[in-house]
DNA sequence: TAAAACTATAAAGCTACTATAAGGTCAATA
DNA sequence: TATTGACCTTATAGTAGCTTTATAGTTTTA
């Protein structure tokens, strides 16, 4: 299987694939004759996991501990979950500074409408007034 | 008033500013004869309104847009709130794609405890499984 | 006077790719 | 046979919004 039937297969970019390998994150597989990479169906694998922890949100260093836990099979899976739970938690963090930004946003928005002049304009004077700790 | 004065008062890296500066958000100031850039206070309130668009969560070019519209006072404001809207509706989905992956991660999570061994453990065998359209 | 603190510019680094350039390989077609 | 098209290769640059580093000049302080 050459890189772009791998791509395909995976749903990724060729570019992905080389990019990951790079990074260390995929083996370097081998090569045709041409130089072209070669794949197993079995590679593909590997590639899947990193893209279904791309999906959840983890970076590239969080994979890469990841895997460097996949390759000792027996120790407890203690950390694993760690990681799980500061990305949790992560995530969480991530949320409830977005509801706070929206609820400032919306009460900006209200302070203005359509029938008014830039000068006028309510938006531009929340921001510029800077009365952005009203929470 | 020098940068980094300029910088201690609005709360910014001076890197920042001088960044800013050349993104075209800030114009360039007056220099000494040394070549050190010179502010005045009202220059800082410059400063002050890209930083509170920053928080708000806006990007660059939609800073740059906002000036551009403070730069023609005259007309009506529909575009101000149209950005701002689009802004808001922008963190809407961040907010709700953030919360259906945090649900997939704590129903991963939940999957595993801290008894087991990396082999057997619950979230690394989720996500290897890739069962990631349970929603 | 010498060190510490400030300023300057330019360039690289960060994340996770994506895009572009310039070229080599291969199978099918005109 | 020549060439077109689809595929592959590497290397490099671009994205956002800074931050960091390098190198050097200037001012302030001890």
């Amino acid at each position: 299987m050459r890189i772009g039937q791998l791509a395909q297969l995976v749903g990724v970019e060729t570019q992905t694939i080389r990019f990951y390998e790079q990074q260390g994150l995929l083996p370097p597989p081998d090569r045709q004759d041409n130089g072209y990479r070669v794949y197993t169906e079995k590679y593909g694998e590997g590639l899947a996991f990193i893209r279904r922890c791309r999906i959840l949100g983890l970076s590239l260093a969080e994979i890469h501990e990841l895997q460097s836990y996949q390759d000792d099979p027996h120790q407890p899976c203690t950390a694993v979950n760690a990681l799980l739970d500061d990305h949790i938690s992560h995530v969480r963090s991530q949320i409830t500074a977005l509801q706070a930004l929206e609820k400032q946003l919306v009460s900006l928005r209200a302070s203005c409408n359509d029938d008014r002049e830039v000068e006028a304009c309510g938006v531009l004077a929340g921001i510029s007034e800077g009365n952005m700790h009203q929470q």
